[in-house]
DNA sequence: GCGGGGCGGCCGCGC
DNA sequence: GCCGCCCCGC
């Protein structure tokens, strides 16, 4: 556990560009410049306490990017470092974007100077880039992202005949991505856990898929961390150039490092001055002896093969390194880290909670501020989130406290099913917006991402505006990733994989046969793909057709690359997009997506305007871009809890709090306690992402994957504090038909929801109820038939359809008045395209309420303004 | 070599 | 329920 220390004394000012001393005067006294009148107490201690280790806990909506942006005003307004000598790391580039933003309002003018503020990846590439020779590389390497790193690793697989059914290259990504997060190069993979894939093949894999890495002039997303490690481990004098650079050090969601990014900040955070702290981690002793600025290698062979019998745990693998240097004087230098231990739902990817909580046993004398007081929720909300999040153990422990008013309670109300918790969802929201209130402020946050699904459909049908935040990333779309391999291909012609992806898309007669002959030749001669491919059409290897496809596709890169040097790179794009024919094939492409398509690859072309070159574009791509921002208009967001993170919204509505779905089972199973733990965090985001309204929601039964299962309402219901919370009914006509099996709860209490129903989906849940287990069987068929009722397309059904319910008569008035003042302007049987549905025919109409049959989707109400004609 | 249909598997998703 | 993979027929 952190306890407060003593804030760590002044030492000495760097010697470096003379500060304007008057304003450092000025800020020794208690008024201060202007950027810190805002600041509460907390938040000014955090921006102010300048030297030694500082680590902020900030709970949620207490201020942290404005501490961690003022810190670095602050800084530069005190004249301790230039912005050069500032290095800022976040995880997401929305992070660091959001803090260039931020800085740049402060200080009034752009912020071009801070060229180490960045993502861990993003700045960690570029060390590697610059000093890329030792890491076997060149500077112009790519970054394989998991698409490429699984491909690569399936070609490994077959090489060495494993049989990749059994043993998924997917799940070796999985492994090496974990060791790698460990800060774990091959050899010193435990060999017990190397042991656990292929029958004790899984460390070798590792090594060679290295080795192939290296070839292919690639690094995967943990080698950026990874290799740079090991170059500072190796190269003292490098690092000692990065820890002289650096004078300060800032990192946003601490919480959520993992063992590589910690040792990666250990290395740079230490004292440049002090030799023997720069290979501290490299096992004790032997790497002391190193630091004469002899270099490297023979010591190096030493540490990597510290010798680990048995499986390694992520603790013991950071703590080991790690205890040599924390046993010394603390020698470390500014290093300000920010985090929130309750807000840590990163375990599943290689997130070290441990980092957080162990902060002052790694940073000797460490400062430890928190930020306690919220600016963001209402009383109810804020009670509800802690009570909440007290449940678990392993926390420091903040409470957070506001001094809004309390506020509306937090509401958690029972459906039926999940069709009728997105009903009854859809009902609020459409109410709330009644109430004059911005779409942009509601959000729905799902545990899971299929749960979107019911909200979608029922938004469509509404014609509710949303959006979904998160799903593929730009630059993982297929067109963006097809696109970036013809670049990639011309860029580095010893880039196989990308050669791969798109030596037969469009397709061009190219199959598996000629690849296959052609990693054949490869190999042989040890050449990439494309130098084996122009070789083999000199050959008669191939069938004419083939050998004529390929050597068109050689020829057309030779153009392109010669091109390259007279032509601006969107031009080059551009042209290549279109000569190789694959812009035609979208636009041949009749699906829903293909319009989409185009437009993504248009403005990926638009994007490289802000890169100098190709070769700067290619660097940069797979690290900084993000999905694209989406449209400004209003509308409802709708979003995983992961996703929601950072994010506020006025309402907020939290729907499927059921045991399996939320805590999710699978979670349970594999990390027991620690995964349960998580999980009540993820809530307590959920919750304080709410500024005014938080709406919990469980429903009885659940389709899964198609098949509808009943369920019980989650744990955390029960862990709310009862004085905060409202139990209410569903809008959409409630009924909770579970018979336990998760103990007393008082949502087993019936007479809280139910009693005043009549609808028959009630009065089948009562029927269920009393049947042992209440599970499919009869329930199931009653209920799939009021589903069906619902969604059913004959007759005029939206009277009936208000009439069962309680609230809605008011909505769907208003929809039939809205319906009966226009006319479609559809007829029965037009052709139609909806975005989302694709084509599809009209086969009902109800005033500006379609019916349509879609090719794909099947059939779907939708209001005809979401389609036009085909 | 290509495209269609059948079958098994499926949380979260940063860089 | 949907997607991705594999096998098969053309």
């Amino acid at each position: 556990m952190i306890r407060m220390t003593e804030p760590s004394k002044i030492t000495s000012v760097p010697d470096h560009q003379p500060a304007a001393g008057g304003i450092a005067a000025r800020a020794r006294a208690s008024v201060g410049p202007k950027y810190l009148s805002g600041l509460n107490p907390e938040q000014r201690d955090a921006v102010e306490t300048l030297d030694g280790p500082v680590l902020v806990l900030a709970g949620a909506g207490t201020g942290k990017t404005r501490v961690l942006t003022t810190r670095i005003a602050h800084i530069l307004s005190q004249g301790r470092a230039r912005p050069a000598e500032i290095l800022s790391v976040t995880f997401t580039n929305k992070a660091a974007r959001e803090m260039k933003h931020r800085l740049g309002q402060m200080l009034g003018h752009a912020v071009e100077g801070m060229p180490w503020l960045g993502t861990f990846h993003s700045i960690g590439g570029r060390i590697l880039r610059t000093h890329a020779e030792l890491a076997q590389l060149k500077s112009n390497f790519t970054v394989l992202d998991t698409d490429d790193q699984v491909r690569l690793l399936k070609q490994l697989l077959q090489a060495d005949n494993i049989d990749d059914k059994r043993w998924p290259a997917r799940m070796l990504a999985g492994l090496i991505d974990g060791w790698k997060n460990r800060g774990l190069t091959p050899s010193q993979v435990p060999s017990g856990e190397a042991a656990v894939f292929a029958n004790g093949k899984g460390g070798k894999l590792y090594a060679s898929y290295q080795e192939r890495l290296k070839i292919l002039n690639a690094a995967d997303f943990g080698d950026l961390l990874l290799e740079d490690i090991r170059i500072f481990r190796e190269h003292p004098d490098i690092l000692r150039q990065y820890q002289q650079r650096f004078k300060f050090i800032l990192v946003d969601e601490y919480q959520d490092t993992n063992v590589a990014q910690y040792l990666w900040l250990r290395l740079l955070s230490q004292a440049p001055t002090s030799p023997s702290f720069t290979s501290p981690r490299v096992r004790g002793e032997v790497a002391s002896q190193s630091d004469a600025g002899e270099a490297d290698s023979p010591q190096t062979e030493l540490v990597e093969t510290a010798p680990h019998p048995d499986a390694l745990s992520a603790s013991e693998a950071r703590r080991d390194p790690a205890s040599g240097a924390r046993e010394q004087t603390p020698h470390v230098k500014n290093i300000c880290c920010v985090g929130d231990d309750d807000q840590s739902i990163y375990g599943w990817r290689g997130a070290e909670v441990d980092n957080i909580l162990r902060f002052d046993h790694d940073f000797p004398g460490a400062k430890v501020i928190r930020l306690e007081r919220n600016y963001r929720s209402t009383g109810h909300i804020l009670a509800a989130a802690s009570h909440l999040i007290a449940h678990n153990e392993g926390r420091l422990g903040k409470t957070l406290r506001t001094e809004d008013h309390d506020g509306e309670k937090v509401t958690v109300t029972g459906s039926w099913d999940s069709e009728e918790e997105a009903r009854g969802i859809g009902e609020e929201i459409e109410q709330i917006q009644r109430q004059g209130e911005k779409l942009n402020e509601i959000a729905i946050l799902v545990r899971a991402s299929y749960q979107m699904r019911e909200f979608e459909d029922r938004f469509v049908t509404l014609g509710l505006p949303y959006r979904v935040i998160g799903g593929p990333r730009f630059y993982e779309r297929a067109e963006i990733r097809d696109a970036l391999a013809y670049l990639r291909v011309i860029n580095s012609p010893a880039d196989d994989l990308a050669f791969e992806r798109i030596v037969n898309v469009p397709k061009r007669g190219l199959g598996d046969a000629t690849v296959q002959m052609l990693h054949d030749h490869a190999r042989k001669r040890r050449i990439p793909l494309f130098e084996a491919a122009r070789a083999v059409v000199e050959t008669d290897e191939l069938k004419p057709k083939a050998r004529g496809s390929l050597r068109d596709v050689v020829a057309q890169f030779d153009r392109w690359r010669a091109q390259r040097e007279v032509t601006a790179h969107t031009d080059l794009a551009q042209i290549v997009l279109d000569e190789s024919g694959y812009t035609e094939m979208w636009q041949k492409d009749r699906s829903a997506d293909a319009a989409g398509r185009l437009e993504n690859l248009k403005e990926l072309v638009r994007s490289m305007e802000e890169f100098e070159n190709l070769q700067g574009f290619l660097e940069h791509i797979s690290l900084v871009m993000d999905r694209d921002g989406g449209a400004e208009e209003d509308a409802v967001s709708l979003m995983t809890l992961h996703s929601a993170k950072g994010l506020e919204f006025d309402n907020v509505f939290l729907p499927g709090w059921e045991e399996g779905l939320f805590p999710s089972q699978r979670t349970l199973d594999e990390q027991g306690r620690a995964g349960l733990e998580e999980e009540r965090r993820l809530g307590h985001v959920g919750l304080t992402r709410a500024r005014r309204r938080a709406k919990i929601y469980f429903a009885t039964n659940r389709r899964i994957h198609g098949t509808w299962s009943t369920t019980i309402p989650s744990r955390f219901l029960d862990e709310l504090p009862s004085a905060n919370v409202e139990i209410t009914e569903s809008k959409g006509g409630s009924a909770w038909g579970g018979t336990g099996g998760y103990g007393a709860s008082r949502f087993d209490d019936m007479e809280a929801f139910g009693s005043t129903y009549s609808t028959p989906g009630w009065q089948r849940a009562q029927a269920n109820r009393n049947r042992s287990g209440g599970r499919s069987g009869g329930g199931q068929s009653g209920f799939e038939e009021q589903a069906s009722s619902f969604s059913s397309s004959s007759g005029p059904d939206f009277g009936s359809f208000s009439s069962r319910r309680r609230g809605p008569m008011t909505i769907e008035g208003e929809l039939v008045a809205k319906s009966t003042g226009t006319t479609s302007e559809f007829s029965l049987s037009d052709r139609v395209f909806h975005q989302k549905f694709g084509y599809g025919r009209v086969t009902k109409i109800d005033g500006n309420k379609l019916t349509i049959a879609f090719d794909k989707a099947g059939e779907k109400k939708v209001v005809d303004s979401f389609v036009q004609r085909a």
